[in-house]
DNA sequence: TGGAATTTAAAAAAACAACTTTAAATGAAT
DNA sequence: ATTCATTTAAAGTTGTTTTTTTAAATTCCA
């Protein structure tokens, strides 16, 4: 464990004063070519790197992005996650990385510890206890701190900053629509996320394309449940009854266990029951049938949504304008749909 | 955007020392209680908060972790990562992520930006690309600047750090031997992941547990290919040929291609195949039969990765002897095995 | 009660590492 | 000897913590 180079060791190496050496190291024209390459070759041969920690608390920023996702074991968020590192690498920014656990406290906890020179910003997937409890005032703290914040997916619509999101409406509403045009007469509703923006929006989005449809909208075909084990007896039960030729799941959840309690039931996908959902594509392709699902581009999310920030920190205009902006999603057709 | 509250504006404020704040706020004895009171209630007001990136700068120490990951996409890492995470909190330790995308060039260059100070040690799973190089240079590198590493999962035989492991050649033997007790005769073997050590140590674990059941190796049941496209193809050939009765899938799309191919040829599982794979096990449970695993216990990996490092972050000892902490399986039986 | 000793409170300074700015010094040339 | 050009030294900046000093107040004893 030898001592790391810093610029006072070197100075006292060539018993040169400190400042000779730093402007040495960025090949100053002060200083003298003999000078600065004695002090350049040893520097790289000790491996010298300047000491981040002291150059952030000179200039006042950290090039580091405090990102908080409600749970990175989703798979929507990792990507997400791995849109916003990509970028982040980029642009030379590090990524340091909270999860909230759907916890309102620790999302709050999380914000308040990184909120203290740590980081230069944030990106946030709102907690859903937070979005239950539409209780926003620690953004609100954080952003007259003067940290910027940008949201995604999940977003507090009082909060006036920068936000990224899906087109959750229209994305039902398509997907909706396209069960309609292969024929189905009995489109059932699932979600276990109706306590969040995202799955609100969704659902408005079923109903609207159903009355669009002037088809009627059939309360026993929707379930509406956050509770897994509450859910899952009520879609038994829906199953069961094969009341519908249609379903359109919400949520990864819904949309897997559809298949596999219709699976169960002898039900053929798609023959007897098309299926859309909103789950990861990579695991969408290996269920058998294969499901047809929405999707949401993931890493472009990250993506904008580090890109907005990093744009808000390198600029200097007091007066920006905070912006949303749409990510659009795509309809995937796998195997789980065909025209009835 | 007001100022944030600093010992030295505090100071200002009222007059005083920046020590006298910084001494106050720390409840010191030194200082009168009144004194002390009307600066903490000062500081109380306007929400003040050390700054971290001073603080860390005189102690000489972050309490930040590099957590550096091949991919955040697959789910065992983003459960590894979930469990770095909790014990880090808890610990009052940050986490910064890399992720070096399987590549050599990118893993080096991630841990070499974070080494400069930013971080205090680095939880590593290795590079695909770095483990088929066998480069380990730049972890060397690392250890001798002074900077710990805990690595997990892939590990680097020649560097003396700590380690946490799943047994891999155990849970194999171990998945093996139970194919072979539930009347298995014929066991293929796939793998997209013999480029790794742990695909290599599950398979000798498959070999040796063929050996002590008198059973012979049939290279024609077996597919080491890491080439995906490559891999399929000859799956498929495998598949269609029907030598086998059960399967022993060593990585989550050979498990999955398993099913997948095998349902569509109409064979039933697990009446005419048994198969066991490394999978996710929540989406296990929902592929139709439900998919039997050997389960890492992903998130203790994690814990334990954290809880050594922060140990030998905490503990002077110079002459600390590395360990390496085996991490038991389990083997989740589900619907894709049964008695032959 | 006056002067010294002791206690107490607070201020000053140093350190962390990098970086910047200003001032000074050295050397050569005029 | 003076001027100019080139180097180098010194000092200040960031915010916190820790150590050292200084000043004031109190106690103690003659």
């Amino acid at each position: 464990m030898k001592a790391k180079a810093t610029l006072k060791q070197i100075a006292l190496e060539f018993g040169v004063s400190i400042s000779t050496v730093s402007k040495a190291l960025s090949d100053s024209p002060e200083i003298s070519e003999a000078t600065k390459i004695k002090i350049q070759e040893y520097a790289a041969l000790k491996n010298y790197k300047p000491n981040s920690i002291a150059k952030n608390l000179k200039n006042q920023r950290t090039n580091t992005i405090g990102v908080i996702i409600p749970n990175i074991l989703n798979p929507f968020f990792a990507k997400v996650f791995s849109g916003i590192e990509k970028i982040a690498l980029e642009k030379g920014y590090n990524v340091i990385t909270g999860i909230s656990n759907e916890s309102f406290n620790k999302e709050q906890q999380v914000m308040d510890m990184l909120n203290n020179g740590t980081i230069d910003g944030f990106i946030v997937a709102i907690a859903e206890e937070t979005q239950s409890l539409k209780e926003y005032k620690h953004f609100k703290d954080i952003i007259n701190s003067g940290t910027p914040i940008v949201m995604f997916d999940r977003v507090a619509d009082g909060i006036n900053c920068d936000k990224v999101v899906v087109d959750d409406f229209d994305s039902a509403y398509d997907a909706t629509t396209h069960l309609i045009k292969l024929g189905s007469k009995k489109i059932a509703l699932l979600s276990t996320v109706n306590n969040l923006s995202v799955g609100k929006l969704r659902f408005e989005g079923y109903k609207k394309a159903l009355t669009d449809a002037k088809m009627s909208i059939d309360e026993g075909l929707i379930v509406l449940e956050t509770a897994i084990e509450d859910f899952d007896v009520k879609l038994q039960t829906l199953i069961s009854s094969k009341k519908m030729d249609a379903v359109f799941a919400l949520d990864e959840h819904s949309s897997t266990m559809t298949m596999r309690m219709a699976l169960k039931q002898g039900i053929k996908i798609p023959q007897e029951l098309n299926i859309i959902g909103f789950a990861d594509g990579v695991w969408s392709r290996r269920l058998t049938p294969s499901l047809s699902t929405v999707s949401q581009h993931a890493p472009e999310i990250g993506a904008k949504a580090a890109e907005l920030l990093i744009h808000k920190l390198n600029s200097k205009d007091e007066f920006y304008q905070p912006q949303t902006v749409v990510i659009k999603t795509e309809l995937r057709k796998r195997e789980s749909t065909r025209r009835l």
